[in-house]
DNA sequence: CACTGATACAACCGTATGGTTGTATCAGTG
DNA sequence: CACTGATACAACCATACGGTTGTATCAGTG
């Protein structure tokens, strides 16, 4: 509850730091069926519960997993809205690219008739 | 031409990593267009140069730029493959979940069907 | 071919991170 | 209400990371 009132700048830098390590991204992965408490899950890795449940406050901190009681223990649970945020930032890349790759062939075919004229224009700086 | 021969294994842990600092997703960004060298890169940010150089290296290391020499410096350029990679994973995770949305909403449907015979039996997706 | 622009790399430093063990909290259950 | 299952948190340690400065390499250009 306490966890993301707000969360106005999508802290890309906790999401994607947080997303880079093979657990965090298996908990992540684990959570989605949103089913098992932090002691379960820390069951399927070689370390220690302690260890486990820093990661999972690692994922809750950036946004990326929910806690909610269910009897005695914290249910894990992934928040597909992070997921989104980071998906957002990296399909934003790809139209970047995309246009640039259109513009590129833009230029080829304008420069298709006039590659007698110009031809080296490099050294510029 | 040393770096990935194989790349077999999408390194997700050095991609997600690499992107988890706001400075390289800025020289991601903006090797996009592919058009600076790391001199002209660094410009842009408040530390020295070996700084963004070493930013340049982790994002090569991770693949997600190239460098390619033209004239006497060597031209950054962010390989849109590696951007695939990892929105790839984040799409698999969003249909992981759309799946179990679908599951629940069925378990719903079903239940709802129980309590009211047969009512919205077309919600199956 | 000497010069220098552009990049790479090594050594170093403070802080962050991932792991450990141990202790405290806290809510169900007997 | 005592007990204990489940989680949180603090302290600590080794290593990784982001930054610095300084030096080496290396290919164009004059």
């Amino acid at each position: 509850m306490v966890v993301s009132v707000h969360v106005a700048p999508p802290d890309f830098d906790r999401v994607f730091a947080a997303l880079g390590d093979h657990t965090r991204r298996d908990i992540v992965r684990r959570a989605i069926s949103g089913k098992e408490g932090v002691l379960e899950l820390a069951s399927h890795y070689p370390m220690s519960f302690a260890a486990v449940q820093k990661h999972v406050a690692v994922l809750e901190h950036a946004g990326l997993i929910t806690k909610q009681r269910v009897g005695r223990r914290r249910v894990v649970r992934t928040n597909p809205e992070a997921l989104l945020v980071a998906r957002r930032l990296l399909d934003q890349y790809e139209r970047l690219w995309r246009a640039r790759i259109d513009r590129m062939n833009e230029l080829i075919a304008e420069t298709a008739g006039a590659i007698d004229t110009v031809e080296t224009k490099e050294s510029k700086r």
